[in-house]
Formats: C-alpha cells, structure tokens, sequence
DNA sequence: GAAAGTATACTGTATATACAACCTTATACA
DNA sequence: TGTATAAGGTTGTATATACAGTATACTTTC
C-alpha cells in the first residue's frame, strides 16, 4: 500500500488532497514552484512538474507572471453516475436481492494487470453478483477489486450492501472510465441471468481510479429486454458540451 | 500562424503526424529519447516531455526498460459529449462519408407530438443518414427536428456538414436526455448498415432542449462490431478528457 | 500628478548530468 | 545443455542551472 512514491507525486497529491478537503477553494492560490521547493525540500523543476501535470488534468489553472489557482469546477451530471442498483430498485418499489456466485483473490494476468495499471504479481479480489429485482436477473456484475487499495473488500456481506456502495465509501473516486457496448450473451451469461442466447445485452465496463490508482475495474451484462440506461440532466452555465 | 513553438511541442507534433498519417501504425516502435536526441538536437529531457506528454494523452504506452509503443485506439464514441462523428472519425486518421437514405417533412404523430411535447398538428424535418468510416457503415442516423425551432434545417447540405454540428450552432443546448439500450437490428436496418440480423447493437437515444423547447430526438444505432461508446473525466474537472 | 523606468516574483522552457530500475541479449561457465 | 553473469539499451526520476517572457509593485523622473 506504502509504496515508494515519486517526489513530484508527493507533491501532486499534497496540492490535491487540500482541494479535495476544501481547504483551497476555487480560485484560490496555490503555493508558487519556489515556495513548494522551500517546503518540500525538491528541485523546481519537481515542483513544475506536479503544478504542471495538475494543470494539464484541469485541476488548476497557471497565469505566468501571476501565479496558479485553484480552478473553478461547476458540478456535472454525468449519463453514468455510479448508481446504487439496490437504491434504484427500491425506488422503483420493487424488491432487490442479490446472488453472489463467485468470490476469490487470484494473482493478475497480463489483461488485468494492463487493466489495473499494476504488476503482474499484484493481488485482485474478484467477485461475481447476480442482482434480482422481484426475483428477475436484472445485472449480472463481475467485478475486480484492487487489493492494494482495498485490502478489506472480501470481508463484507455483498447482500446487505453492494460493492458499488461500499468500495464509494473507502476510496474516493477521481477518474471514471466507461465503455458500453451490445453483445449477445455467452452461455455463462445466459444461464446466470436466465435469458435465451438470442436477447442481446447491454454491457457497461467501468474503471474507476482513487489517488491515481486503479481501484476496481467492473463488467455490468444487462439483458436488453429488462434494463436501459438513462440520464437527463441540464447543462451548466458555460455549456459542458464540446461541438 | 507559424507561432513560435517549443521543442517538445515540435516533437511532440512531429510524432502525432506519423501516427496520424498511418506511417506509424499502433503497435509499432516509437523512436527511443537518445535517438529523437539526435534526430531533433534537444536534450533528453525535452524528448522525455514530449513522449511523457503524449503518454498522458493517450497516443503512446511505453515499457520501462523496452521502448515505447504506438497505442491501439479502438473505435469509440464519447457518451457525454455531443461530438461530431466526422471530427472523431477524422481525428481517428480515416475517412468520413455520409449516405443520407431519406429527408422530408411530416406531421407529428401522437407518439413524436408527446416526445416533442408539442401539438399534433406540429410540423418535424425527418431525416435518415448513414455515417462511414472508410466506407463501411458505423452510425444510422434517424432523426426529427422541430421545424419550430429550426425552420431552415432542411436547406443544409448535411454530406459536407453533419446535422449535430450544424443543430449546436443554431440552438445551444440547456437539457439533454439520454436512453442507451442493445438490440437485434431490424430488416431495415440491416440493410442500410450492411449487417447480419444475430449481429447486436447499441442503440441511443437522444432529446436535446434549448429554452425549454426539444429541439430534435435523435436514435443513433451502433453495430455493436464497429463501435462502442466511451468515456473517461476526472470527477472533480469539467471538460470530457475524450482521447 | 503622470509617465517612464526599475525591481521583483512567477511561470515556461531547455540543457547537462546523474542514478535507479527494468528488459533483452550475448557471453562465460558449469 | 542449461544456468549464471555481464553488458548495453531503455525508461523513470531528480537536481542544478540558465535564460526568456509576463505581470505587478515600486521608484524615479519630468
């Protein structure tokens, strides 16, 4: 968990753990390069390199001469929220339970461990949930779980609170990835969620990061015919959308 | 126009050329810091920054200790963004065209009145595109537009202009609302994609507001084999970090 | 008092240098 | 033949140094 950090990504995190605790409000100043090698005892250049690269994520905002701040970052709504499927099927007033068919810690293999930015010996929990609603398969959920981020993740009871919720509560989610794709299904799938071979599904794969690194990485199969994803939402202000 | 650039910019546009061009096809072996040292007479550092930077960006992957490596793209679709699938397809370094399979005028229906939330009597612009990416077709098009809100949307040449690009200059949009579902293709369907009926796809479905009035519902219909939909953001940033 | 000049702080870029870690390949040895 | 070992190339990080460009505050000059 401890692992050897770069000095400029000490720096980096420092910056953005006080953005993200509130202590530096939007539009606030950010100690110079100078002051950051006064403080943390490196090179300016180290200094430039974490302002830098926090720039370029669009954390902070530079103005030669001037200084760098704290930048301005209007909420958005997102087509993907994590969702609590629990919560949604409850909404819905309607009864959510929750099959776990596969639990383990395995050692990752080449795919996984590209998937997790990490090394091939680096340990992964994984684990496969099938979620009901009144009783019907609605996502069949078959997920990988960083170790090292979350060395308690197998010790929760995934039937009182789903690993969505749970892995939300431990890890602070900074970067989301997302792909969504149709598919038929394999027969794996077909049997885990009771479909025919011919119902495409819907599949989300989703990768979120905390602190930089992989925390879980996660394939959601959704029978076509019980499940759409949706979102509405406004846009802000200045427009969050690009031509 | 010819700014004065920096190094690492210079060999930083030098390198994306080539991929851009195809000369350099994902996969292959990007030059080593020492040799763009020669090659560019800059110092290391400065071809570090510029292959470090690329990295970041997505365009490269690099091995420690084995050399660095153009980086497979594979197609996809930001889902947050109302992006322009001739600039994406561009971007991706191959060629657009675009089919359109019908156009006309018509009168709403009850089902297009109620998604339009106007009147029966309400005149729609319908139009029906085929999207190609090196000739092979990606996107189906199917939308209407409110002859309401943008009476000359039928006098567009949408071959040489796509119908997004051209609703996002004429309407800014406060509200989008989006239904993502997977599908077997319908006869027409496979006809206009050139696929077969067991091949999946991703259909999406789309309103857009501009003060208070929808402006047009579009379905977007994916084969699930050419394209699948992405996106990737920091949660704390603003702009879609779409690569 | 206003304009011009000056000093200072800050960011942006570029270089030379150094060392560590990693991988591949060739070589020496058992 | 198989196994260590060494060598060389590659990326990753860190430092010290230098100079250019920009904005602000202060001082001098008219």
């Amino acid at each position: 968990m401890t692992e050897a950090q770069p000095l400029y990504a000490k720096v980096k995190d420092h910056i953005l753990a006080q953005i993200r605790n509130g202590v530096w409000e939007p539009g606030a100043r950010v100690p110079s390069e100078n002051q950051l090698v006064e403080s943390f005892s490196v090179s300016r250049m180290t200094a430039n390199r974490a302002l830098r690269e926090l720039t370029a994520e669009g954390f902070l905002s530079r103005v030669p001469g001037v200084g760098t701040f704290v930048k301005e970052t209007p909420a958005r709504s997102s087509l993907m929220e994590l969702r609590n499927i629990a919560e949604e099927i409850a909404q819905r007033g309607h009864r959510y339970s929750a099959r776990i068919m596969a639990r383990g810690e395995i050692e990752a293999n080449p795919a996984l461990a590209e998937e997790f930015e990490a090394k091939l010996s680096d340990r992964l929990f994984h684990i496969v949930i099938v979620h009901e609603e009144n009783g019907v398969p609605v996502q069949l959920e078959d997920r990988y779980v960083s170790a090292a981020v979350v060395p308690d993740f197998m010790a929760q009871d995934f039937s009182s609170m789903t690993p969505t919720a749970y892995l939300l509560a431990c890890a602070p989610v900074d970067e989301l990835e997302h792909t969504v794709e149709a598919s038929l299904p394999t027969h794996d799938q077909q049997r885990l969620l009771g479909i025919g071979a011919l119902e495409p599904c819907l599949v989300l794969r989703r990768r979120s990061w905390s602190r930089g690194a992989v925390v879980t990485a996660v394939t959601l199969t959704y029978p076509a015919s019980r499940y759409a994803l949706y979102s509405r939402y406004r846009t802000s202000e200045r427009g969050t959308l690009s031509q």
